[in-house]
DNA sequence: ATCCTGAGTCCGAACTTCCTACTCAGGGGT
DNA sequence: ACCCCTGAGTAGGAAGTTCGGACTCAGGAT
């Protein structure tokens, strides 16, 4: 069982390719987002979407060995000791990918019910938006955002 | 030729869902990062990402259907008349989409040659970052960041 | 001892992706 | 006019994934 994910158009030089061979396959954003609303068992996962459960074996198990996920042992009243999933650190940092998903979708894909979340400062409550900024913390709009080749770029 | 993608777990009230139905195919959002690249003809996309023609041709023609990408004429000196694919304004919103991913596969993912891409407003060229902010541009210490359900959440 | 349930695994059918070969629309060369 | 060339596909079969249902396994309950 090698799981060998396919190195998607050889270019690992690229930080977007890697992210998606731990993320890119069908399923697994969805399964990440469950996380996010506090899903952590198996059957919690099948059932709010419905994945076949050997599918969603294959994911949590990759999940996991990417350090997305962690299981953790837990124990229900009067029942057997089982494991569940739980978003580690570097799972919760997926927390912008998922917010800007969901933004491009608002936007662009709306339905009748528009957001369904919205992100805020746990501690305060104040809304919270994904948006670039600079260094000192100025909103730039999106329009005027623009690339440059960081400092890993092949120098070729 | 019906096209039906697959409605990934019934749940189109999510917006992270509405996305991945456009965008979650394998291929996509390397298609897309290429666009941002700068690439816009069909064999500068094979050329980089190393995609069978077909899948190409399939992948390009779900993001023009959902406007991610538009179908232009060019004609390249002393050849005929071709199609290329360009950003729309829709697109160019994935940015952070984009961002998000490489943050994270640069900080959880990273390879010798970590970011290959910054941000900078390109007005001028100041760095710039994807963030979490408060309305009056007070950047979030992501672990700070939490979600509350926004106003199209089922009223279950 | 037997039943029940959550969490899987197994397996064959259905669907995707991959790879190679073919097509098609012009433009250029002769 | 005819043939060759190239970019952009299409076609078709092999290989790889996903799907859905049946099976398994580890306890706890009865």
């Amino acid at each position: 069982m090698p799981h060998m994910t396919a190195l998607l158009g050889k270019d690992l030089n690229c930080s977007i390719a890697r992210s998606l061979e731990v993320l890119g396959e069908k399923w697994t954003l969805l399964i990440v987002r469950e996380a996010f609303r506090g899903r952590t068992r198996f059957s919690e996962f099948t059932d709010s979407l419905g994945i076949a459960r050997d599918i969603l074996a294959n994911r949590l198990g990759t999940l996991v060995e990417y350090g997305v996920l962690s299981r953790r042992p837990y124990r229900e009243e009067g029942e057997r000791e089982r494991e569940e999933y739980v978003l580690t650190p570097a799972g919760r940092d997926l927390l912008p990918v998922m917010a800007a998903f969901a933004a491009w979708g608002d936007r662009h894909r709306p339905s009748e019910s528009s957001p369904t979340v919205l992100y805020e400062n746990a501690g305060s409550g104040e809304l919270a938006e994904l948006r670039f900024t600079t260094a000192e913390g100025r909103i730039l709009d999106l329009a005027d955002v623009g690339t440059r080749p960081g400092p890993g770029t092949d120098p070729v």
